[in-house]
RNA sequence: GCCGUGGUGGCGAAAUUGGUAGACGCGCUAGGCUUAGGACCUAGUGUUAUUUUGAUAACUUGGGAGUUCGAGUCUCCCCCACGGCACCA
């Protein structure tokens, strides 16, 4: 037998595979119910395979080989993603053409693969870079062209300086480059789109129908990004100079406001988008995006133009990033000579230019509600513009407390939490009393939450008591604002004292205006100085800013409206349906749904693709090439270095074609395709990779299609999975597949980490490279190792000493073919009384194991079937001799994960064929069962022993023997027991005193 | 900020419907084998306290409350980590 060498069994297997290749494909012809396992097809980079292949790859295989052995027609394929950025920009750095390189590249790839022993049907290989590939590619590109779903723009597009090409916005992470992480920047480009955004809903929707992890599906949901709202039309008033007096809220009432602006003739109208219909009368202006199409069409109507148009170009040279991280301190002009009017209270809105709006999402122009949308808060503070609060929070009341103008403290705070008033306490030392006798500048004082009206009451009547001579509460209903008084100032209205106090004010406000970051306070005392509406100096200050805010702009669920007319006192949720109702019924809005997800840019200025199959005639325009002429072939001889243009461009020979309407001379579009359109389908080709006549056959895709079981990164959440989606639904709108979605279940497999606990990288030099495993500890341990690791979704770091376990494992398996009995007892011997103690638990172990790692398997956790197996390994390891037919039934269950090995040893056991075209073991019933139970004993709910009760056991048998167990005696002497709990086969637990 | 996922020994992690927390692996400790080291084998290994050395008790699943005979698991509040979206109205 010898000792356990994978370097030499390894090859030997994997060549046996290799001409058994009917192990590995799938049946043409079968009853067989049909399993497609699919692991991403990578991209052969020059580098080679690393440990996170190997732990999706293993983890199908795994899950294919089973599935198998169970009597399942398993398509199990493997191919290579091989047109793209990385590869050519790889064939650049070492000077040679990309379809030399990739070739090299895919064959290092294939044999790392094929050293891991994973059973793919190598006779489906396909590649993104073939003709016979990429002449479908193509295909797709016409199919969707001619479905209206290509098109061409001229339009802004992400432009990626470093690699010369655009690209589409699922490639632009952070404002940089997906790649190479450099910044990119708008430019004006004429461009390829795909029209994904038609299939936004069905995109979104369709995700319940799918098993994949939450998170992904969150992503998706998150990018396609579709917030339901109400599009609302804004009647607007050109208005004379010296009537904009009346725009003034403090001077006039609402009635005057109104009845003046009727006097004005409407001269054009405003669309804007909202998600917040029912806060309508709170909105008190409207903010355009300056470069947006609503801001365009109202330029006649603007008296100071020049000012815009300066703004204008402000707003155009801060790029993506500026204007999103560093320029948060909301910009903006006012719009001259128009006025919006609020339809639900006639009030006038004045209208703003401001770049925290985007004219790209919506109509390009807001209402803006400062009450209760905190980016409108801090706009109409900077600006100094009205702030109409029509929310509060009826559950929630709450009042600031600063316990310098309490006579006792720590009376208030006992008194306070008798009245069941939850206190938020700023600091932990805030309920020292101690601390307002110090001179720290810690803030002192409660925050206290009321939940009711009642409530309410109760703590103005205990702290008006309490308070100090001088100071005054006034509490706080959800609808009010202000908190404490001082009674001094309230009392001195002297011309000077008010002076003073506003000159107190405004240097407070100049102190916070100073500071970095926006504080909610300042709109406060902004509001307090303008209206001579005074609060203590005091109280804004120590107020945390966080808490006041989410206060002050609430607008969440539980909130209920006021100082909106008719919706006055009903919930938002109400109040939403209702003004929606109201403005549909005047024609003044409509609900609309808006999303985030863009149409798909497709074109790229790079060599290593599949070109474009598009032609410009002259006279004929746009012209698609016919599907007879497909391919394009992409020419080999290019100088491809990127230029910022595709490179075939000035490649006469290529470009230089005829129309195919009129025959005249015409060009091709030069413009090659994203590499992601090569991986949109390839899952498809699979099925029929051979044919010529079709992408794949319409009778092989319903045969084998949808993936049933797919695994792959998470990286590609928004990219491939999402672009895959997109095709599979355009498919089954023409007609050519009958389900929606392409990929039934997806696991994303985990990050492994290097043994640093960091994320593996060269400059790091924590990579660990899955050959020299392969090489020193043989592929099975490998396989093992990354599957023993942990959940298969979870992150985890490489040990590099726990590999040795998961070899120590495996030569016990080895070792244990020693204690083999060749010598087969018959079925009837090994049922028999004969069996000893010893060799029945070990066959109970067994079956157990046998149901554990097929459940496992099946929940995708390798982890703990491994680890099941581990301690039936270690219980047989003590054992004298094992029967055969215990060995093999633990064999099969482990094939899966360890193919050489089993295969090796189940040869040595004499059998002709391999393992793999046996049959799963199903676990003997008769030896799941067990007599006896070990069941804990708890007294008042601690552990105090354990008891071996027969599973057949009446209640009352087990009170006797339980309560006469001498252990547990001295805990119920002298004692009650109140309480008997007993769950067959778990617990017993007695509550005594 | 909003949304999602998660938080358990020295480390990776287990734990069906609420029912003996820490399986399995690594590491560590002691012993055996060995010239020595490795490899291998045997036993032990959550923390703390007490201890007559046999053990006994208390504590323990991010923190705090609650439901329950019983909570890692259920409910509420809070904290932290990772991931996604982000002036998206």
């Amino acid at each position: 037998m010898g000792a356990y060498n994978p370097q030499k069994i390894e090859p030997k297997w994997q060549k046996f595979w290799e001409k058994n290749r009917q192990l590995c494909e799938v049946e043409e012809k079968s009853k067989k119910p049909k399993f497609y396992c699919l692991s991403m097809f990578p991209y052969p980079s020059g580098e080679g395979l690393h440990v996170g292949h190997v732990e999706s790859y293993t983890a199908t295989d795994i899950y294919a080989r089973t599935k198998r052995m169970q009597g399942f027609n398993v398509l199990f394929p493997m191919g290579w993603d091989a047109f793209g950025l990385p590869a050519e920009n790889y064939a650049i750095k070492i000077k040679t053409h990309p379809a030399d390189s990739t070739k090299k590249s895919i064959f290092k790839f294939k044999n790392q693969i094929k050293s891991l022993g994973l059973s793919y049907d190598w006779s489906r290989e396909i590649n993104s870079s073939d003709e016979e590939y990429y002449k479908w590619t193509q295909w797709f590109f016409l199919l969707l062209y001619k479905r209206g779903l290509a098109y061409k723009k001229k339009a802004k597009a992400n432009w990626c300086p470093h690699c010369q090409t655009t690209l589409a916005n699922e490639q632009v992470v952070n404002g940089r480059c997906e790649r190479c992480e450099t910044e990119v920047f708008q430019k004006n480009l004429d461009q390829w789109f795909f029209r994904i955004t038609k299939y936004a809903d069905s995109l979104l929707e369709d995700l319940n129908l799918v098993d994949w992890p939450e998170n992904l599906k969150e992503i998706q949901r998150n990018w396609i990004g579709r917030s339901q709202g109400m599009e609302i039309v804004f009647d607007l008033k050109k208005i004379r100079k010296t009537d904009e007096k009346f725009l003034d809220n403090s001077k006039f009432n609402n009635l005057e406001i109104a009845l003046a602006l009727k006097k004005y003739p409407t001269v054009a109208k405003i669309k804007v988008f909202t998600t917040r219909p029912d806060t309508l009368s709170g909105s008190t202006f409207m903010v355009l995006a300056p470069d947006g199409i609503a801001t365009k069409k109202l330029e006649k109507y603007i008296s100071n133009k020049s000012q815009l148009k300066a703004y204008q170009l402000s707003a155009t040279k801060k790029n993506e990033l500026q204007r999103t991280e560093f320029n948060r301190d909301k910009s903006g002009i006012a719009l001259q000579g128009l006025v919006a009017v609020n339809p639900i209270n006639g009030k006038p809105i004045s209208l703003w230019a401001a770049d925290y709006v985007m004219g790209d999402y919506g109509s390009g122009a807001i209402m803006a509600v400062p009450a209760h949308d905190s980016r409108d808060f801090e706009f109409a503070f900077r600006h100094n513009l009205p702030i109409e609060r029509v929310i509060y929070q009826e559950e929630r009341s709450l009042a600031f407390l600063n316990l310098s103008f309490i006579q006792n403290p720590k009376e208030v705070i006992t008194e306070l939490k008798k009245f069941n008033l939850y206190s938020l306490l700023l600091d932990d030392k805030g309920f020292k009393v101690e601390l307002y006798k110090s001179s720290s500048s810690l803030p002192y004082g409660l925050i206290v939450e009321m939940k009711n009206e009642q409530e309410v009451t109760e703590y103005i009547n205990l702290i008006q008591a309490q308070l100090k001579k001088i100071f005054w509460s006034e509490i706080v209903g959800g609808k009010y604002w202000q908190f404490v008084f001082s009674e001094k100032v309230l009392k001195d209205n002297s011309e000077e004292n008010l002076a003073e106090i506003q000159k107190k004010l405004k240097k407070a406000l100049k102190v916070l205006k100073r500071r970095k970051s926006f504080d909610p306070r300042t709109a406060l005392l902004e509001k307090a100085i303008r209206r001579k509406f005074f609060f203590s100096d005091y109280v804004g200050w120590t107020i945390p800013a966080g808490l006041f805010r989410d206060y002050v702009c609430y607008a969440g669920k539980k909130g209920r409206l006021f100082n909106s007319t008719f919706l006055d006192g009903m919930s938002v949720e109400k109040g939403w349906q209702s003004m929606a109702d109201w403005l549909v019924e005047r024609n003044l809005g409509r609900r609309v749904k808006n999303y985030h997800l863009r149409d798909w840019l497709v074109s790229r200025q790079r060599y290593w693709g599949a070109p474009i199959p598009m032609i410009y005639c002259e006279k004929c325009g746009l012209v698609p090439v016919p599907e007879k002429d497909l391919p394009v072939r992409l020419p080999a001889k290019v100088d491809f270095v990127p230029t910022g243009e595709s490179p075939l461009k000035n490649l006469k020979s290529f470009s230089k074609t005829t129309c195919p309407k009129c025959g005249g001379e015409a060009e091709r579009e030069t413009d090659t395709m994203d590499t992601f359109v090569c991986s949109s389908w390839y899952f498809f080709r699979y099925c029929d990779p051979k044919n010529e006549k079709e992408f794949a056959s319409q009778e092989r895709i319903r045969r084998l299609m949808p993936v049933n079981l797919y695994i792959g990164g998470v990286e590609h959440a928004v990219l491939h999975l999402l672009y895959s989606r997109f095709f599979t639904k355009v498919l089954q709108e023409a007609g050519y597949v009958d389900f929606s979605e392409p990929f039934l279940k997806v696991r994303n497999q985990g990050i492994i980490l290097g043994p640093d606990h960091n994320k593996m990288s060269k400059s790091k030099g924590n990579v660990i490279n899955p050959d020299e495993i392969v090489n020193k500890l043989g592929a099975d341990t490998l396989r093992i190792y990354e599957m023993f690791m942990g959940p298969l979704e979870e992150m985890k770091p490489w040990d590099t000493k726990g590999i040795s376990g998961a070899r120590r494992f495996l030569e016990k398996i080895w070792q244990l073919q020693e204690k083999v009995q060749k010598e087969a007892p018959d079925f009837e011997d090994r049922m028999s009384t004969k069996d000893s103690q010893d060799d029945l638990k070990a066959k109970k172990l067994l079956h157990q194991t046998i149901q554990k790692v097929s459940r496992d398997i099946e929940n995708l956790a390798f982890n703990t079937a491994i680890s099941q197996m581990m301690i039936l390994i270690n219980a047989w390891k003590n054992l004298v001799k094992i029967s055969v037919i215990d060995f093999e039934f633990f064999l099969k269950i482990l094939a899966p994960f360890a193919p050489h090995l089993v295969e090796e040893i189940w040869q040595n056991l004499e059998h002709k064929k391999s393992i793999f075209e046996e049959e799963w073991p199903r676990p003997i019933e008769e030896f799941l069962k067990n007599k006896d139970v070990l069941v804990a004993v708890q007294i008042n709910g601690k552990k105090r022993g354990t008891i071996t009760l027969p599973v057949e056991i009446s209640e009352n048998e087990v009170r006797e023997t339980v309560l006469n167990l001498p252990p547990l005696k001295k805990f119920l002497e002298g004692k009650l027991i109140r309480r008997w709990v007993y769950i067959p086969g778990k617990i017993i637990n007695l509550v005594v005193n």
